[in-house]
DNA sequence: GTATCATTAAAACAAACGTATGAATTATCT
DNA sequence: AGATAATTCATACGTTTGTTTTAATGATAC
């Protein structure tokens, strides 16, 4: 109990940053909001990160650290017991977001207020969070597309490419979690569902996904034709 | 020539807002950049629209009253001519996604601008927004999620809902746009971009939508298991 | 043409914004 | 203990925010 200094000042308003930009958003949420939530003073903010600039940066860096290194681990390992053959589509896919998936039980790394951020974020406008996650995710990015075009041979890069694109936006969505168009009516007498709604959401998304990724290949139409109405 | 009046200041106001919630998101927005991008004067949004929220959430209900009103159409129009049997998953997703896509080429009606405005509104944070969506979509998504069902009879209605809430994240984020993670490595070299990125990226979509529609069903874990890590 | 209404214009409002300052306080080290 | 550095504090700065106000301008009807 005397080793804890101001260490515990610097967490706190990362902790308080990240659950306020995750209910109110980056522009929506004031200085004044994050010191006052996490009872520090107003100028500590810009003392120990500079501006609210570098604070949103390092809410991000704290968390997706560690996630793009673990995702970066698990796929070493699964292509190290592959032993040079090609992974299934279902590995990778489990690698990258069922290990994103899996935070929302982990408080010590975020947990589900960290996920719901990231997903709202994938969308943010503001041009310099954008860039910032660019660069957060190009690494494990790269080794991740390299895996899945090893993974299905068959199919264009740049399909998987979209495919990816596609199974994030699914997976964003799914963990921002808004409940924007509140789709449920009536559905919830069917089931039990405050109890599993997090155990189940995990298993339906990834088989989502994996029904995506390797659905039949798309049929184009004429090149240059510019009207696509008719059947 | 003589017939318009301030009708086009309304207009203006509702383009310019567009064009700029979209770029920078509502609370990144100011009344300032609104109106200046329209050239007209500071109290024009207050005296037309009364208030920053009510012109954005008419900036959104010019856009989507058509849009919901065509969706209808369209869902009475196949259910006329399928004659009371159940309608084909791929239909239905069509007549749901396809003719929002549709509205990218449509400029008239919103274009590419409404259409990402949209698809980073899902997200948005902002509670009054996220309200006034789900009550714009209420009723179009009632009658789409019944279709589903009795296309599908053999899918829970449980995982019906979650997927089409899928099918909807994966397609805010792709029609979003915004690059985020730059996925985009080489690829670029494959096809020529520029061209056809937009005409092919709705059967992309619509292929992937339907492949996770049609997945097998998850298979869920013993109930109360709390570790989901061993296979 | 004059009265009546709708719209636009310029200016001001208080409140909230992110940031900076300088003194007070606390911790660290010799 | 005393010096030095690190941190917290209250306060103020200059802008910018959404909204309001009051006057000027435009069109429409009698």
């Amino acid at each position: 109990m005397s080793e804890v200094r101001n260490i515990d000042t610097r967490e706190r308003i990362l902790d308080a940053a990240e659950r306020l930009f995750m209910a109110h958003g980056y522009e929506g949420t004031s200085m004044r909001q994050i010191t006052g939530d996490a009872a520090v003073n107003l100028a500590a903010v810009n003392y120990h990160f500079g501006s609210k600039e570098s604070l949103m940066q390092e809410v991000f860096r704290r968390r997706l650290d560690w996630l793009n290194e673990e995702r970066l681990r698990v796929l070493d390992e699964m292509e190290r017991a592959a032993a040079g053959k090609p992974l299934k589509p279902s590995q990778i896919v489990d690698g990258f977001f069922g290990t994103l998936l899996r935070l929302a039980d982990d408080d010590q790394r975020g947990g589900i207020v960290f996920l719901r951020l990231l997903g709202r974020t994938h969308t943010e406008p503001s041009e310099f969070i954008r860039t910032f996650l660019a660069d957060e995710y190009a690494g494990v990015m790269e080794r991740y597309q390299q895996a899945l075009f090893r993974a299905l041979p068959d199919v264009p890069r740049a399909e998987i490419v979209w495919r990816f694109h596609f199974m994030l936006g699914a997976t964003s969505y799914a963990i921002a979690g808004t409940d924007a168009l509140r789709l449920v009516a009536d559905w919830k007498i069917e089931e039990a569902d405050t109890v599993d709604r997090n155990d189940r959401l995990v298993p339906r998304l990834m088989s989502f996904l994996l029904g995506g990724l390797r659905a039949p290949l798309p049929q184009f139409k004429a090149a240059g034709a510019t009207d696509s109405r008719a059947a």
